[in-house]
Formats: structure tokens, sequence, C-alpha cells
DNA sequence: TGGCTTGTTGGCTATATTGCCAAATAGCTA
DNA sequence: TAGCTATTTGGCAATATAGCCAACAAGCCA
């Protein structure tokens, strides 16, 4: 049941495995407005470039991104553009939490 | 720009995190199609039951499950059913990934 | 009550991830 | 060629994760 389907489940895994992160979401988040290169990303990350550029690889490992170098830069885009679409339902879990969260002070009397 | 934006992409990224392992995943296939105890889910995964229980605990804690004890058996369900429109987007991924597998053997000859 | 079943938690080891610095690579320009 | 900029890679320390076993908690039934 569970082993017949580890293989496919492994690799969607690795897939949001890839997104799992502020940075990379953020990443993300500034490529689906077009492509950027390296440095422009990391300005506005304020991480050192070395970390960027490490982000940068796991996303593309991951088939999420592509690079395209021109000159001495390097620049990154979506390959799946639809990605963004998931954000609808991860806010929906960070709602209810919220909701959850909500009713717990109400309880507490707050 | 990034670090004002930290905090929200910090939880989403909690959500994607507790998603990404083919023994979560399994997990929230099946509680689609209804609520499921652990008893059954151990059954199925074929891990020790404290180790699938940690898994619905990493769940618990990121919104994604709410659990009802009954008798001595607890069942799970998902909270928020809009979770499995994931998929359909990172299949698009993993289908990019095999395009590029596929050109890379036809580059190759074979 | 005693024993069985179902789940959770603590503890441990092995492994993976993050982010920095330093070093290496590559393209541009003088 | 020398020097500068842009990016990647190696290495390291700190931290987090996965999965097993053992111990514990709680409900059921004889």
């Amino acid at each position: 049941m569970y082993q017949e389907r580890k293989a496919l489940l492994n690799a969607r895994a690795k897939v949001l495995k890839a997104m799992a992160h502020s940075t990379r979401l953020f990443i993300i988040e500034e490529l689906v407005k077009g492509e950027r290169c390296v440095c422009d990303l990391t300005d506005q990350i304020g991480a050192d470039v070395s970390t960027v550029s490490k982000h940068l690889s796991v996303l593309r490992q991951a088939g999420i991104v592509c690079d395209d170098k021109r000159g001495n830069q390097v620049f990154y885009r979506l390959r799946v553009p639809c990605i963004i679409n998931f954000f609808g339902c991860v806010e929906s879990v960070l709602e209810s939490q919220a909701q959850d969260h909500a009713a717990t002070l109400s309880a507490v009397g707050k």
C-alpha cells in the first residue's frame, strides 16, 4: 500500500521540501514577477551570497527554477509558474490555526 | 523587503515542511478518503507505531490534521481538505523533470 | 484487579540542513 | 595580463529530523 507508492511520494516530498524555507519562498515569490540575478536576490535577502546561491541550488535540483548565464551574471526564473497557486491552501491552514488561537484566547477569557 | 515578509514566509514554510515527507504525504492521501485511526495507518505504512505517531504529531502541530479520541483509539482527519490540490502543481514539476531527463537521454543518443 | 490493546513520549544514534567564511571559477575591462 | 565583479563550491559548527526501542498512560474486558 505505502511501499508501492513510496517512490512517487518521495519525489513529491522532495519538491515540497525544497520550498519549505522562508528564504526559498521569498525567492519563488520574486521569480513570479520575472527573472532575477543572484546579486539582486542577495541584496533583498541580506544574507551571504554563498547562502543565497545554495538556496538557489536547492530550488534548481528540485526542478523549481532554471538558470541562464549572461555575461558574468546568472539569471534565475521559475520553471513551473503554477507554484504560486500553492499558497491559497497554505493560507487556509494558517487561518484555521489563527481561529484556534482566537478560540483559545476566548475560552481563557481574554 | 525580505525581513518584512519573513514571519509570514516562515509560517508558510512550516506547513510545507510538515508535508515534505513520503510517510506524511501518504497519511494525507489516506485522510482525504476519510478519518483513520493510528493503528490502520500504522498497518499500511509498516513502521513502528511510535514513528507513525510522531509523524501525526508533526501534521497536527502544523495545523494540517486534527484528532479525536474514541474509546482507546485515536482518529485523525484533515482540517483543510484543499491540501490535496497541491499535487497537481507538484506533479507538473516532476513532469518537467522527466522531460529534461528524456531530453538528456535523447541528446546522448539513447 | 490484571492483562490486553492503542497511542504518546523520552532517549538515543544516524543523518541532513543551514549559514558563514574562505577559496576557486568565470567573465568583463583597462 | 591584472584586477574587478558575480557566482559557485568546500568545509565547518550548530541545529533539526527520522526512526527505533523502552517506558508510560489510558481505555477495555474478563
